[in-house]
RNA sequence: GCGAGCGUGGCGAAACUGGUAGACGCAGCGGACUUAAAAUCCGUUCGCCCAAAAGGCGGUGCGGGUUCAACUCCCGCCGCUCGCACCA
């Protein structure tokens, strides 16, 4: 008897993968025909260490290409880094280190983790963004679609972050705050290159109802946030002026009851006047100084400020309305500026209670009486019908917009147009460690592409991070350039590149990652694509998962790839749960490490102290509040197995998963187990092909048990229900531990069932599988034997427990023949003496048979 | 505010298209082995009634409904989580 050493037989195995090279993905010539499946995690960015919270996305994609490998399928299954990004500049201030060396020791040391959970990883394809290998054909691909007219340069009004002292996107401002460094977005108006993702607004849009194995959630996030409303633009002429004013609106049919018309605080109207009227000057910078975070929102109070201009109703030039300066109305949306209908929207309704202006009902809601409905106190947003509206009235909702769209046409003040939520997205940043664009500024040309040949526009490696800004604009020497165009002296462009461009392309190179040539070849992207599996954290639902649809789509239409046709990168995604775990703070307030804690007397103390620890919520493990169990400790103590067995037992995948010490006790048990059975076993197990004795009993029950096992783990693998398959595990050993007995049935039943077991355990813990598969007396590995399959016979169920219910409540159990006759289970039911004790004195109703399933009686 | 999801034992959770609620794990309890502990193994565990067994009653956040049958479907509440946030 000996017991399993993790120590040893971890290692050994993964080193004897490696020589044998089974994790590499095969060229589409060698794959001679097998189907392929690309399975892909979200890659990390280096930030420094994994700890067992990173492992559980890891896991996940393992247990499916692992899963398909021995499904027969060329998988491949890649690892990279997403390796630009500021962390590395901020350590290079912080610590002095250069952001090359930081990040690249950082990816040396978290590869070693990563090889220590023993992943079906080809080694061979990994990618570095940071890598001017890598982003020189981000910079090829920029310059096309450059030429495309996917790329243009604007000057916008952009959301500046003053600690990291750059440019966010729309998307990286939560709460009006910078994602990373969370301090409050001021605006600034700068230059900066765009890429065109709304040229694709309406097929991102309308592709998402094709993504068909990506979560609900994730698919209505993006219908959000690309935000199509369709409604009608028009032009309300200003009286006693040449000017107009435009309006967008989704609710034309209510123009009837317009009451005013209100201007975003910064819309060149409403500037333009400030200049006069210091009121209105007063009322911007009001505005300006409102806070964008969530609580100020909500505590905000309209208001806004008479312009003094009147516009004419374009239904009706007699009629005046007044123009406001409002702060609720936005500058980026629409036109920045609407027309107040305060009887059917709700912001329109306050602001006009607020100022005293009129509140006209023109919808009248399904079945409110035209007498008495009234608007003064709550505004009806909903559809109904039209009234008080002239040649609208009568029509419901829906054929009032058309046709009042219809009528704006005919007088040429509007159509109907499509608005989006959904903007172009900026990509400048003023930072060094990121992609540099590959672009000129000459004084005479103007911006110019730079030069093909001149690529990779490498990042120059002498950089000091003495001053805030941009290194690279610092530089004494980077940016002086002759023009391509007129050879006169220019300069580069110093803006990098955003981190989501880097990750927006990236699963497309795994496809050919070592091309110096091109980004990838078409053929083998063609081959690989797309990703049949992505696995990866929701909190990517939009930015990049909506940047990777774009991006796919510009790389089609550049002709870089023609599949996906479609343009969807990601054919099935699944986001998964975080790893959680206490957290722990000392008596002086510190955030204290799970090793640095112990359980005292039922009490958690610390260590060093021996005081009292202070428990704090349960989250996601976190450098920063501690809560973090570091990986290669754990795998020491209990193994890579046990980790990623732990990590997919307790929770559903895409729920959070506590780690425990109690949890992690299970999973090592578990592998104590398994391997004390295989080794008790003593002897090889049947070959899978091989010729059972005839047995009864026990011997036969295990092998029934063992055949549906495999059944069961198939398709809860196959449909991400981990937990449930790591259940029919441990049903499948508790049954082969039961069997008890040596003779020749015993021996194959239970021979059989551990071969099984061995398998079906192997991609989640494939080095206890390999242990167990070469005691079992097979070869090379379990990993590359092909996933077992079930003898229908001995899956198939003859007979089945009916439950006997009367009225409604079980009362009996009773064995029949599987399929039998529903009038041959009827009798048997009825005759059952506990069935027919609750029917004494009482007549059946009638009796419900569902076959291999259930009786009810219904009697009274 | 709008949208989505979730709510099942002491805990994590199972339950396929409505068909035996609580699989499996953890913790607990009892036992075996041990001088003892650890480890391991065996048994047991939703609550209530009954001395116990047999058995019965109740039970999937709350209240109603549909059905022979509801964790599952419908209506109305309550609570939690996530996303969006003045989008005209």
């Amino acid at each position: 008897m000996s017991r399993y050493n993790h120590r040893e037989v971890e290692p050994k195995w993964r080193e004897r993968w490696t020589r044998a090279g089974i994790d590499r993905a095969l060229s589409p010539e060698e794959a001679r025909g097998k189907p392929k499946a690309y399975i892909l995690e979200m890659f990390p960015y280096p930030s420094g260490r994994i700890h067992v919270g990173h492992s559980r996305n890891y896991a996940m994609g393992d247990v499916i290409a692992r899963f398909r490998r021995a499904n027969g399928y060329n998988v491949l299954h890649p690892m990279g880094w997403d390796a630009f990004g500021l962390p590395a500049e901020n350590a290079a201030m912080e610590k002095g280190v250069h952001p090359k060396n930081w990040t690249y020791a950082n990816i040396e040391a978290m590869r070693g983790q990563l090889k220590l959970l023993g992943l079906a990883i080809d080694w061979e394809r990994e990618l570095a963004t940071c890598d001017p290998s890598y982003y020189k054909h981000q910079q090829t691909m920029f310059l096309a679609f450059w030429k495309k007219g996917l790329v243009y340069r604007k000057k916008q009004k952009v959301n500046w972050d003053p600690v990291d002292q750059t440019v966010l996107a729309n998307e990286q401002v939560v709460d009006g705050k910078g994602w990373r460094s969370g301090a409050p977005v001021e605006t600034r108006e700068l230059e900066q290159w765009m890429f065109r993702v709304t040229a694709y607004a309406d097929d991102l849009l309308d592709a998402i109802g094709s993504l068909d194995k990506w979560p609900d959630k994730v698919r209505l996030m993006q219908s959000n946030w690309i935000g199509k409303s369709h409604g009608a633009r028009f032009k309300f002429d200003i009286v006693d002026s040449e000017a107009k004013i435009d309006v967008f609106t989704t609710r034309p049919d209510t123009l009837f009851g317009a009451s005013f018309v209100a201007l975003a605080p910064d819309h060149p109207l409403t500037k333009e006047i400030a200049l006069r009227k210091p009121e209105v000057a007063q009322f911007i910078e009001a505005c300006a100084h409102l806070g964008t975070s969530e609580a100020d929102i909500e505590k905000a109070e309209k208001f806004g400020v008479d312009l003094g201009l009147k516009v004419r109703h374009p239904f009706d030039p007699s009629w005046e309305l007044p123009v406001w300066g409002a702060n609720f109305v936005l500058s980026q949306y629409g036109t920045g500026a609407l027309y107040g209908c305060p009887g059917h929207d709700e912001s329109d309704h306050a602001f006009a209670s607020k100022y005293k202006l009129p509140i006209l009902p023109v919808v009248l809601p399904p079945g409110a009486d035209e007498a008495t409905f009234s608007v003064a106190q709550e505004p009806f947003v909903g559809d109904g019908v039209a009234f008080n509206s002239k040649f609208l009235d009568g029509l419901p909702s829906r054929e009032a917009i058309a046709r009042a769209i219809a009528e704006l046409e005919k007088l040429g003040a509007g159509e109907a147009t499509t608005q989006w939520r959904l903007r172009d997205w900026g990509v400048s940043r003023q930072r060094y460690w990121g992609c540099p664009i590959p672009a000129i500024h000459c004084a005479k040309c103007g911006v110019v592409p730079a030069p093909e040949k001149d690529l990779p526009v490498a990042l120059p490696e002498d950089v000091k991070f003495d001053k805030p800004g941009n290194p690279l604009a610092h530089h004494p020497t980077w940016k002086q350039v002759d023009c391509p165009q007129c050879g006169g002296k220019a300069e580069r462009e110093t803006d990098t590149l955003d981190t989501f461009v880097d990750s927006a392309w990236y699963f497309a190179r795994f496809a050919d990652p070592q091309n110096e040539a091109r980004p990838f070849d078409k053929k083998l992207a063609n081959y690989w694509l797309p990703v049949d599996q992505y696995v990866g954290g929701v909190e990517h639902a939009v930015l990049h998962l909506l940047y990777a649809r774009f991006f796919t789509r510009a790389m089609r239409d550049c002709g870089y790839l023609d599949s996906p046709a479609d343009g969807e990168p990601f054919k099935s995604l699944f986001t998964q749960g975080m790893v959680v775990h206490e957290t722990y703070k000392s008596a002086s307030g510190q955030w204290l490490l799970p090793e640095e804690t112990e359980l005292k007397d039922g009490a958690r103390i610390d260590v060093a102290t021996g005081q009292a620890v202070e428990i704090g919520a349960i989250e996601k493990m976190s450098k920063s509040k501690k809560n973090v169990v570091d990986l290669d400790a754990f795998v020491t103590d209990f193994g890579a197995d046990v980790a990623r067995w732990f990590v997919l037992s307790d929770s559903p995948p895409e729920r959070d998963v506590e780690w425990t010490a109690s949890g992690v006790k299970g999973a090592w048990g578990f592998v104590q187990r398994v391997w004390t059975l295989v080794d008790a076993h003593g002897r090889p197990a049947p070959e899978p092909d091989e010729a059972a004795p005839a047995m009864q009993g026990e011997a036969h029950a295990l092998r029934q048990l063992a055949h549906r096992a495999i059944q069961h783990v198939t398709a809860d693998i196959e449909h991400f229900r981990f937990n449930v398959a790591v259940a029919k595990c441990y049903e499948l050993v508790n049954a082969i531990a039961k069997l008890k007995g040596d003779d020749e049935a015993a021996v194959f039943a239970r021979g059989e069932a551990l071969r099984i077991l061995t398998q079906l355990i192997s991609p989640f813990m494939p080095h206890l599988a390999e242990e167990c598969w070469e005691r079992l007396g097979f070869e090379p590995f379990a990993a590359s034997a092909p996933w077992p399959a079930a003898d229908p016979e001995l899956a198939a169920r003859n007979t089945v427990t009916l439950p006997i219910q009367v009225n409604g409540k079980k009362r009996a159990e009773i064995e029949a023949a599987k399929g039998a006759a529903e009038a041959e289970v009827r009798e048997q039911a009825l005759q059952h003496p506990s069935v027919a004790q609750f029917l004494a004195g009482q007549t059946v109703r009638k009796v419900i048979v569902v076959q291999d399933r259930i009786v009810n009686i219904v009697a009274n």
